[in-house]
DNA sequence: TAGCTCTCTAACTCTCAGGC
DNA sequence: GCCTGAGAGTTAGAGAGCTA
C-alpha cells in the first residue's frame, strides 16, 4: 500500500466514476483500474460494489475512506509543518464559503497583496452541512458561515453583524417609503435565496405570526442572480444589510417595523489542527478587518 | 437493435533501482 | 556502463449495460 494508491482510492470514493476519477488524476483509465484492484488485494475486501459498469462506495470502503482521508490530511499538515518549520514556503489558505460577494474577493485580494507568497485554494458551496463536512474531513482550514456552530471541537467567531431590511425595487409601489409594516406585504411575491435558510425561516414564522404565509415565487442559487430579480421587480425579499443604504445600490433597503432579527457571518475553523503561517495570517486578518469594520459601522451611525 | 459508454484484461513500453 | 526485474503507465480490444 502507497501514497499514490490511497490518493487514487480517495479520488475514485469520491467521483464514484473509474473514467472521471482518471481524467481527474490526468492517468489512463486502465491504470487506475488496476491500481485500485491492487489496493483491494492488499486491503484484503472489496471497497466497492460494483453492478454492471457502476462502481459504488461499499461499507469497507467508506471506513477505509475515513481513515485514508484523516490519514493523507495528517500526512499534508506535517508537510505544512515542516515546510513552515524550514521557511522554505508560506503555505496555503483553503477556504470554503457560500458567498463569492465582491467584498469578500476584495478582502482576500488585499490579504493576498499583503502576503503575495500565499497560495488560495477557494471552495464554493452553499450547502452548510457540506462546508461542515469539509471542515471536519480536514479538508479546508476555514470556512465562512451564517450557521452557528456549537460544538467543543469547532471554533465559531461572528465577523459581521447585520440587519434585515426589506429590498424592493426603486420603482416598487412601497419603494419611497422609509419603513413598511409586515402586514404590508400579505400578497407579495418573494424571492429566497437557497442559502439563506435560516433568515427564511425566522421571517416566515414571523409573517405567519402576522396571518399570512409569504408568497415564494422564486428560490435563486446566486446572490447575484437575487439581486437581479428584485431590482427588476419580479418580487421582493428580505435582505441583510450591514448598514445604510449604498448610493448605486440596484434596489431600495426599507426598515421592517418591529423586525428584531440580526443575521451574522460568522468564521469557523476545527480548534486542533494544524494551521500553517498563511492560514494563522489569514484568520487574523480577517477578524481584524472585521473589528476594524464594526468601529467604522459605529461611527458612521453616530453620525 | 445499434451505437455509445464504461470497466476490465492483455500486451506492451518506459523508467528506475539494484546488482554485477 | 550494462543487464535485469519491478512497477506504473499506455493502447487496443472485449464484454456488459444503458438509451434512443
Amino acid at each position: 500500500m502507497d501514497l499514490l494508491q490511497l490518493k487514487y482510492f480517495q479520488t475514485v470514493a469520491k467521483l464514484e466514476h473509474m473514467t472521471k476519477a482518471a481524467h481527474a488524476l490526468q492517468i489512463a483509465q486502465p491504470a487506475l483500474s488496476v491500481t485500485i484492484a491492487r489496493l483491494e488485494e492488499d486491503v484484503g475486501v472489496p471497497l466497492f460494489n460494483r453492478t454492471g459498469r457502476n462502481i459504488v462506495l461499499n461499507e469497507y470502503g467508506k471506513a477505509f475512506l475515513e481513515r485514508v482521508t484523516r490519514a493523507l490530511n495528517e500526512l499534508e499538515a506535517g508537510r505544512q509543518e515542516v515546510s513552515d518549520l524550514s521557511g522554505s514556503e508560506f503555505g496555503y489558505v483553503s477556504i470554503a464559503s457560500t458567498f463569492m460577494s465582491k467584498r469578500f474577493c476584495n478582502r482576500l485580494a488585499s490579504f493576498a497583496q499583503l502576503y503575495p507568497k500565499v497560495n488560495f485554494q477557494l471552495t464554493q458551496t452553499t450547502n452548510e452541512n457540506a462546508k461542515l463536512r469539509l471542515l471536519e474531513s480536514g479538508e479546508v482550514d476555514f470556512i465562512f458561515t451564517i450557521k452557528k456552530i456549537e460544538r467543543p471541537d469547532i471554533v465559531c467567531v461572528p465577523l459581521v453583524e447585520k440587519d434585515i431590511f426589506l429590498a424592493v425595487s426603486p420603482v416598487h409601489r412601497l419603494a419611497n417609503r422609509g419603513t413598511v409594516a409586515l402586514e404590508e406585504l400579505a400578497g407579495e411575491p418573494f424571492i429566497n435565496l437557497k442559502a439563506d435558510e435560516s433568515i427564511q425561516e425566522f421571517c416566515h414564522a414571523m409573517c405567519l405570526k402576522r396571518g399570512f404565509a409569504p408568497k415564494v415565487v422564486c428560490t435563486c442559487d446566486s446572490s447575484q442572480g437575487l439581486v437581479n430579480l428584485v431590482s427588476a421587480g419580479f418580487g421582493v425579499t428580505f435582505f441583510p444589510s450591514p448598514g445604510r443604504q449604498k448610493p448605486n445600490s440596484p434596489f431600495v433597503l426599507l426598515k421592517v417595523e418591529d423586525f428584531d432579527y440580526k443575521s451574522f457571518l460568522y468564521l469557523a475553523w476545527k480548534e486542533k489542527r494544524y494551521f500553517s503561517k498563511a492560514a494563522l495570517y489569514f484568520r487574523e486578518y480577517v477578524i481584524h478587518q472585521s473589528k476594524v469594520k464594526k468601529k467604522r459601522n459605529r461611527f458612521s451611525t453616530v453620525r
